[in-house]
DNA sequence: CGACTTATTGACAACCGTCAAGACTCGTGG
DNA sequence: CCACGAGTCTTGACGGTTGTCAATAAGTCG
């Protein structure tokens, strides 16, 4: 896995001047944390932003420890979170798609805790922190639009630690499929029963605490029991419903509701 | 485990009207979403807060999957928020001790994805959910102070998160109980080496993901190899410096930095 | 073609869960 | 005062799930 610093990952087919589009017409606005924001609020963020930067597949958008200085919005493509451990090993701790905001636990705070790594090739709004976080001081919408995304993240995040406490393998990775395909879903990126999922089994593995090995066997049993098939970056979902049986699935989670 | 109804359960000890005491003098003050809050902030809140609800050892503060009508901070006490999966296990989700607020999860949304029952005898100043809603949406410094909360807490999800995905069983209580101990240390409610620790051998198994058996070995070995005993409610770290070792505890993500 | 990554399978061992039993504490009631 | 029962803690034996190690297949890119 090649670690790129991010500028320099950055610069490679670096930032077009997308600055000076408006974020009104932005296709992810819908998903993100603009969408109740009012016309004057989102042209102030619109001076906030300095445009937009893409990543090649692999490459680091925040390095863990490390000083944070920017926020970002996926405007296309899949990265993730995740932490490492003292000996070496990784716990992916989210996926995130296009709308989701990138390096929001670094806020309040000077380091990033955890790193933040693309998967395929992503297109980032970037948002530098300082100017942000003095926006949210003066922006009381804005601010709390953007706790409304932190809690519902919280909330994903509380899912998966319970998927990991008390389930085994194979419901832990069925209930992965099912939340990735459900916001997929939220986002038009999914058919009813089938997504494009371009993930690796080692991802699923260290997303779900399991070794690559077991994670395949888990896959494999999915399979043969006709629950879902993962092949070639492409998820199909066969038995939703005994899908839900098996993990434990419930949506509610998922469901941010209402935002101002 | 007796679950009386919240408002059953505060009415039996019930609620001082201690609404008219100001926030400023609040003890937790320094470790809660108020610290960063001016003094007209601050007593905007005070309007906004209904007064302390005392609730016995054992009571469910907030229902899972129903309506939260208020949010809270704990005044005093322990307690602890928790999913059920669908057959039937618990999974605790996070500790809660003085300072810190019950119910963040459910902002933005109409129900409480998970509930929350109290360890102690807890004391909790009530904040109605949509007069404080209404407030953040006004002030821009407590909605961010709020994110900042949430974000601190969602941190604090991420790392327990990656110690069930990718630690053994005695290093995942190593690391819970070091994680209590900072916190309570941060609190002036714990020695350097020793502290009250009010939790049965089945909140920590449900906290990490094991069975109450396995917790006990693991607890066992600890207390064999000299590096912490769990003894009648009390704590004792012998040997802070293998416990970390064993752990790969890094104390970094419970700072919360420089909030505004 | 050869190096590399990824997926897959098998054998075996370690870890953890399950089940069962006993010890200890504490409050209650005789 | 003691007996009793409930809840918690502790220990042992055993089995299942998962991790580890190793090898192979399949696909990709130079």
């Amino acid at each position: 896995m090649d670690r790129l610093h991010p500028v320099v990952a950055g610069l490679s087919t670096t930032s077009r001047a997308s600055a000076i589009q408006g974020c009104e017409t932005c296709v992810v606005r819908r998903w993100s944390l603009c969408r109740p924001l009012s016309h004057d609020e989102l042209s102030e963020l619109a001076r906030v932003r300095t445009g937009t930067r893409v990543l090649g597949p692999g490459s680091s958008v925040i390095e863990g420890g490390e000083e944070a200085d920017a926020l970002f919005v996926i405007e296309n493509g899949w990265a993730f979170s995740h932490a490492i451990t003292a000996d070496g090993r990784r716990q992916i701790l989210e996926f995130h798609l296009p709308g989701d905001m990138l390096g929001i636990e670094a806020v309040g705070r000077v380091e990033a805790p955890h790193g933040v790594e693309t998967i395929t090739e992503v297109a980032l709004c970037v948002l530098p922190r300082p100017r942000l976080e003095t926006l949210m001081r003066r922006e009381a919408t804005l601010a709390f639009s953007f706790a409304c995304v932190v809690s519902r993240d919280r909330a994903m995040l509380a899912e998966r630690l319970a998927s990991l406490g008390r389930r085994a393998a194979s419901a832990r990775v069925a209930h992965l499929l099912l939340e990735l395909h459900a916001r997929l879903m939220q986002r038009g990126m999914a058919e009813h029963d089938n997504c494009a999922l371009p993930l690796k089994q080692a991802h699923i593995a260290d997303a779900v605490g399991l070794t690559v090995e077991h994670t395949n066997r888990a896959l494999a049993e999915l399979r043969r029991e006709g629950l879902a098939t993962l092949r070639d970056g492409r998820l199909t979902l066969h038995d939703r419903r005994a899908l839900i049986e098996l993990s434990g699935w419930d949506d509610a989670y998922l469901k941010s509701a209402r935002l101002p």
